[in-house]
DNA sequence: TGCAGCTGTCAACAGTGTTGACATTTGTCG
DNA sequence: CGACAAATGTCAACACTGTTGACAGCTGCA
């Protein structure tokens, strides 16, 4: 037992830190070690792996996304964008974390929690069973795969991500017309706004389409 | 100058095939040299960096996107839907390949030409200018984001990848049945056919959206 | 012929995750 | 209370990683 100077929870602390500040990258176990002021294989007293860490780091940002959720029985549609949209803000802070969540199960309490949220949520809106498990992993992929694009943009200032976009459409508006004539023609309007507006347009884009019965219009 | 051994063509060749098997982590620097039979720092005097091979590797798998499309005079929803499932394809055989497609435009000419595509083909929507654009970054989201996700699933042979899905129902099943109540009974719907299944619902229901002019129905 | 540049080789550096042996402290039990 | 066992932190080391610099050889051109 050992009245441990380290503990789980000041490990996944000072992960978060670096990983705010340095992205993904930026947490190796000897800056670990260090910042903790400790010996850096220390860690491997508390977790087994790195990879195990980073699972503990994922299930500790998934912990917020859930607190003073708005009333959980307004409009299904509004509720459900706000857990996306909560979610997504959650992975996009924490840049290149979003890439690890891969497929399959959560493995940690509060992202079983989510789950269940958003399982709830479609429930209420009428679809089958099997429809709305279809629409949960819809949404999933929508909302983390979003996260998981714009997580490197979102680690830039805010000055340097509105340099970013406008150089993005300087690049498409440089292309030659003749070839690139939808490039060139929308360049204008690529990358407008910031990364969140975009993806709540998707978002909304996505709900409307589980909003109305006969979808299958193509 | 040297009828040079080594060309980046066949670099980014052997680099390909060692992602296909063994990930974007099986692709080192030491093994390139190994399988070209070759010291490997070589590979410095063709690329400046490990990123810029990556980068010529993501636009050589774009490369096969868009050969034999049918007919981009179809109705353009069939044609929007197979770019994004050949995207989609595309990324998700390489691992975790599209977890290096950052937001940002493309810096390679077969990136380009998919971009352009698609911009192409929603424009014939009717939509305007930028609800073409937003409509564009929808797709690229949920289409490479559904591809980072599922890729590590994607890897598994057929029967273990049957195996995990199964695997993963059953964990929703063994959850606590009354805090969990929509988990357990909807797991076994979750994780059922195939992941591009799962996509191509997802990628109808976007699709689907944009068909229909009156979307705010939120 | 000679020079210049491209190309591959070699050794080395700083960094990564991880493992094993060692020492110390702590809690539990006879 | 004393002894044993478990837990915890420290240290050195291993096998990797990407990358750089100096060196040597070959090529093509003046």
């Amino acid at each position: 037992m050992t009245a441990a100077s380290l503990t789980p929870e000041a490990i996944v602390d000072a992960s978060i830190a670096l990983i705010e500040n340095g992205g993904l990258s930026g947490l190796t176990v000897r800056r670990l070690g260090l910042t903790l002021g400790v010996d850096p294989t220390a860690f491997y007293r508390h977790f087994k792996d790195k990879a195990e860490l980073l699972r503990a780091v994922a299930d500790r940002i998934h912990r917020d996304v859930l607190i003073d959720l708005p009333s959980p029985h307004g409009a299904w549609q509004l509720v459900v964008r706000e857990l996306c949209i909560r979610l997504r803000a959650a992975h996009v802070t924490r840049p290149d974390l979003a890439a690890l969540i891969s497929a399959g199960p959560p493995l940690q309490a509060n992202e079983f929690l989510v789950t269940e949220s958003l399982l709830t949520q479609l429930q209420r809106s009428g679809l089958a069973d099997p429809q709305v498990a279809l629409a949960y992993h819809a949404l999933i992929e929508l909302t983390i795969g979003s996260a998981a694009i714009d997580a490197p943009v979102a680690a830039l200032s805010p000055d340097d991500r509105l340099a970013a976009y406008s150089a993005w459409r300087r690049v498409y508006a440089a292309l030659d017309q003749r070839t690139f004539p939808a490039s060139t023609t929308l360049s204008a309007h690529l990358y407008t706004d910031t990364a969140e507006q975009r993806f709540v347009f998707a978002l909304e884009l996505m709900i409307a389409g589980l909003s109305t019965s006969d979808r299958r219009c193509m």
